[in-house]
DNA sequence: ACTCGTTTTTGAATCGTTTCATTTGTTACG
DNA sequence: CGTAACAAATGAAACGATTCAAAAACGAGT
């Protein structure tokens, strides 16, 4: 009673073959009524719990889907990480999530760790350059999908956002409410981030009259946020920008709390503020913070749509989905300024 | 090519037993240099990938570790979660978590896959009655540890912080600074909240003029915190606390958005407000927040050197280890009132 | 009672690894 | 040259599930 029953135990106790409990956990219609009962009787009296390692080695597979992200703490992923973990359940799958943490290395770990396991697929927000070994994998039947970011359609699917839209999106609204001299904080050696920017200098190119300042934040935290605004304050009124767009919203908050913290910048009267993903804390911070909403629950769901698709085609039809962020206006880009 | 090759694949290429390449992998050592070098040229040459299941099925027991906690967005679990993993990830295993939500019913799912996947252990921030289970699970030389949650010692092992004294610690920094009507915010019909009501009220109780106001804030999220803070804004000063303790720093991030919004309150001139974890948030908020904190990382570590302990003993000794949680005081709670 | 067709049950083979008792190879020493 | 001692390599058995061709049981029709 203390060990682990397998199913031949079942077997001897309901006096029956192993295929017969095989087919009672699997087709439980081609089993009589009488035998079935007799089997889930000896289940239920010896506690057997099916042994999923043995029955993936004879699959061949595991019902398992592997996930890496940039970094787990982050709302954006950690919401992205749920969406998929609900819509790969009612497929009957688990997600197993890792975290890369920015770091190649760690990004390579899991994926040999995730092709051990012979995970279904595999989503990734990459870090290092994965072509290689995407390629590898799918040679090996096991699909990838891209997500948050572009993927080339030859070599897998993709979910992502438009970076350079929300970006765009950002910058437009600060100029249309009449603001001229912005800022953009990030940083930019992310993909992500460089797009944004992209984005918001294209928006300006087309006022004639207006420009935007890049400030390297070195980090996308609170932290390194509050650094930027603290540089921010100590600059003369006039050199200050109008308008500061943040790469994400940790680093808006962070400027935020620098600029009001001192009482001599006012937001959004002296300098607006707006920052990207619409975390939960965007909208209860001090100044409610206008952002760039992302649909979180979206990509999840798509990645593993996404996953499915390929599954099916084996591997050789890709898609690309690309979502419209969408801009969110709150209390920190309020009125005109002056 | 395409398809996924086995050690046996390996061993024909390299010209020997399969033994030998099992040994190349797991007892290099036995193994002569001359042959090594030929199996490992083979193994890279046909990209081989051990197949994790087998393994796990000859091994009887996989190098997964269980955790299911409340709620994977809180900071405090995600903070957990990551000690644990980094933690395991020395011990060569691997963390599979799991979000109950506060739902005995995904609870419950978590464990029964967890069962099939035999994982080594089990780690639990439980959230129904478990009891019986775990008997079962000990039964069958799985172990669990508590997390978050003081063990019968002769059930299971299991790590926490004690809850009571760090609302004692909460409530007695109020009172030493002066303040005397204090309230206390939060939900206690979580376990957690009411030994940290008890541990302020005992602090309350040792001060003769002193009292404490319990405000159940029906959830411990910012935005129930918001609602809660508003309804002390509409009180008339006189009827207002001077001091306020919220069960989480969610909680108390929502009631001092409250509060400044208005402008009429000041913080901590007016009402002093103390939270409890100590997320990051805490410090780079408005008004920085004084906080308890708690040790995740410790918590994390200590579950899994427990579970190590269980697994050496054969899950016959187990211990209970308790951290004091920290008192950290910032400027929300600075000064004397009045 | 016998046949045919259908439903139910059987049990050996299989998945890919690890283990371990044996066999084979090598070296050292009398 | 023989053999003891040790090192290295071998390959069959086992882990626990699923599969599937074959056997058995059953029921209906004559």
């Amino acid at each position: 009673m203390s060990q682990t029953a397998s199913i031949k135990d079942v077997a001897t106790h309901a006096q029956v073959a192993v295929g017969t409990v095989s087919n009672v956990l699997n087709y439980p219609d081609r089993v009589s009524q009488r035998t079935k009962e007799r089997v889930l009787k000896s289940i239920a009296e010896l506690g057997f719990v099916r042994n999923d390692a043995a029955r993936q080695l004879r699959a061949g597979q595991s019902r398992t889907i592997g996930l890496i992200v940039l970094d787990v703490g982050n709302p954006f992923f950690s919401s992205v990480a749920r969406a998929a973990e609900d819509a790969a359940a009612a497929l009957g799958s688990v997600v197993l999530v890792g975290d890369s943490g920015q770091d190649a290395s760690r990004e390579a770990h899991y994926m040999d760790l995730f092709q051990e396991q012979r995970v279904q697929g595999l989503l990734i927000s990459p870090v290092g350059d994965v072509g290689q070994r995407i390629d590898t994998l799918r040679e090996r039947g096991v699909p990838t999908v891209l997500v948050d970011e572009l993927a080339d359609t030859e070599r897998c699917s993709s979910v992502s956002v438009d970076d350079e839209e929300g970006g765009y999106l950002a910058a437009k609204h600060l100029l249309d409410t009449g603001r001229r001299r912005l800022a953009f904080v990030g940083t930019p050696s992310i993909r992500q981030v460089a797009s944004r920017l992209k984005g918001a200098q294209r928006a300006v190119s087309e006022v004639s009259d207006a420009g935007i300042e890049v400030l390297d934040s070195e980090g996308q935290t609170v932290l390194t946020g509050r650094k930027v605004g603290n540089s921010l304050v100590e600059r003369s009124p006039e050199e200050r920008p109008e308008a500061v767009f943040c790469s994400n919203d940790l680093l808006a908050l962070g400027v935020m709390q620098s600029l009001t913290m001192l009482r001599t910048v006012r937001i959004p009267e002296d300098i607006a503020l707006i920052g990207y993903d619409d975390i939960d804390f965007a909208i209860s911070a001090v100044v409610p913070l206008s952002s760039i909403r992302q649909p979180t629950e979206a990509l999840g769901r798509t990645a593993i749509e996404l996953l499915a698709e390929e599954q099916e085609s084996g591997g050789t039809k890709h898609r690309s989905v690309v979502f419209t962020p969408e801009l969110v206006v709150r209390q920190s880009t309020a009125g005109a300024p002056k």
